[in-house]
Parts: C-alpha cells; structure tokens; sequence
DNA sequence: ATTAATCCCTGGAGGC
DNA sequence: TGCCTCCAGGGATTAA
C-alpha cells in the first residue's frame, strides 16, 4: 500500500518519466477514479496541457499542468505504469492519458479505491483535502510542541490517531506499526496516557522511520511490485509489519498480528507493553 | 465536539 | 477442481 515513501519513489519516477509531455486526450475507463467530478468536464480540462512539475504532500500526488492541476491520491493498489507506445490497456486501467508523442501513461487500480482530480492550476495547493493534512514528518515542521499538543488532546487510540493523518501526515499501517515498535509503544495506548519520554521517542521514531523508508524507495511488497518506483527495498528493514512469528530483533520474542480499530497490527508483545496492566 | 462503524473494491488464501 | 467465506485497508461518509 502506497504510504509517503511509496509515493514519494513514484513522483520521482514520474519525474523523469512524463514532466514536458503533452496531453492530447484522456481515456477514463472508471468513472468513480475522478468522481465528484464528470468525466467530461475532467478529460476536456486536460486536454492540450503539458505535465510541468509534480509535487508531493502526505500521500497525495499533485501534477502541475500548464494551468490545470491534478490530485492524486493511490490509496491501496494505486499504481501509474509508462508506455512508451500506444497499447491495450490492461483490465485495471482505469485513466489513460495519452501524450501528444504517442507514449501513454496509465492509472491502474485493481481495487478502485484511489481518486483523481482536477483543479484550475492555481486552486491546486489550496484543494480541501490538503488543507485537513497535518505537517510533513520532518523535524522543521513536526515539531514536538505541536504533537504533544495534540496528543494531549485525544483520548482515542494513538495508531487510529496517527492514521487519521492531522497531527502528522504520511503513515500508513506499516509505518505506524514500525514507528511504534521503534518507540516501544502498544498501539492501543490512549493518546493522552502517553509521557513526554514516549511522546518523543514516537516522534523521532516516525521522522526516523520515514526518512530511511525513503532513502531505501520504499517498500516493495504485494501490488506494489509493479508499480512505477518498485525499486524500493526498504521490506529488508521492516521489524514487525508482516513478520508474525518471526523474532522480535531486540528481544527474539514471537511478533504478534493483533486487530486495532480494524486495521491488521503487529506488535512485540515485550517490547511494546499495553499500559496500566 | 470526538470517536467508532460502514462503505467502496478485487484477488488471493484457506476451508471443505 | 470448485465454490464459498474471509481478509487486506485509506479515507470519505455516516452514525453514535
């Protein structure tokens, strides 16, 4: 599933991929991908405009254009694939644009579950979904102050929290439980039960876990094989996220699979000790 | 107001 | 082999 690193390893790619084409028509086999939007109204703003720079925020991709922008955001399977010539699309292409050069990119999606919209250009970094995101996980704007803050704040669950991408935006199910185990946190620890020592430690745990997530290209695993950035290698560092039964590298006790707020969690049940027990 | 549950989707895995 | 059920889960939406 494409978290920060996964979809940072894909604007990169996408970079050197599509930026200077030119868009000469938009195929959209799903109407969904684009809702709320039409797709008439979607493909007809497309059409003539050249791809001129990609930015990243959170999970979202954000594709400037000559005066349109796009926002997009790969969910679960979400996946952009390159062609360099014109081809049958696969059954899980959902969006195809095809550039004035006859090459093609598509969106493929075996779960349909990302989105896709478009913008006046200068509406882009302003969209609504981007204005509920929480800082970046980087030390100059995820500060400590801030988080403690907000983790003061909630009663809930600390990993339903940090999923919910306001106090901090990026982790998905396999960073959060990475981050936590990095900081020996369980993650059914009321937010505001946290001390300041944790809080910390769960801090730099994320800003720590990401980066080096991202240095690596991500983590390669499932339908993200195929995807644009699959050179990502960072599952080879994963602790606890999919790694039931395995040894907990610092203690050697047997990682275990628990649920928390529906999501699949992995945990060392020695580390990361339930609180108030 | 916050928090929890539901929904969207498909393919793969496991049971029998 | 084949059919059934369950599971994976981000985030918008709805309910409590």
């Amino acid at each position: 599933m494409p978290e920060l690193p996964e979809v940072e390893a894909v604007r990169t790619g996408l970079e050197h991929l599509i930026l200077g084409k030119t868009i000469q028509a938009v195929t959209v086999r799903w109407p969904r991908i684009v809702s709320p939007q039409e797709v008439a109204v979607f493909c007809d703003a497309l059409r003539g405009q050249t791809f001129r720079k990609i930015d990243r925020r959170g999970k979202y991709l954000l594709f400037s254009l000559d005066t349109v922008g796009i926002l997009s955001h790969l969910r679960m399977e979400g996946k952009y694939t390159y062609h360099p010539t014109q081809a049958e699309p696969h059954k899980h292409a959902h969006v195809l644009f095809h550039f004035t050069d006859g090459s093609e990119l598509w969106y493929e999606d075996v779960r349909k579950f990302g989105r896709m919209n478009c913008f006046p250009l200068e509406q882009l970094y302003q969209a609504p979904n981007l204005a509920k995101l929480g800082p970046e996980p980087l030390p100059e704007v995820f500060t400590l102050a801030e988080f403690s803050q907000g983790l003061q704040k909630a009663s809930k669950a600390i990993k339903p929290l940090l999923l919910d991408q306001k106090l901090v935006t990026g982790l998905g199910n396999i960073y959060v439980d990475e981050s936590l185990f990095a900081a020996k946190i369980h993650p059914e620890t009321a937010a505001n039960a946290l001390t300041q020592a944790e809080v910390k430690r769960l801090r730099l745990a994320i800003i720590e876990v990401l980066a080096k997530a991202v240095a690596a290209g991500g983590t390669t695993i499932r339908s993200y094989l195929n995807a644009l950035g699959e050179a990502g290698n960072f599952q080879q560092n994963l602790n606890v996220y999919g790694q039931t039964g395995k040894p907990c590298p610092r203690c050697q006790t047997p990682i275990v699979k628990l649920k928390v707020a529906q999501r699949g969690t992995h945990i060392c049940p020695h580390c990361q000790k339930r609180k108030g027990a």
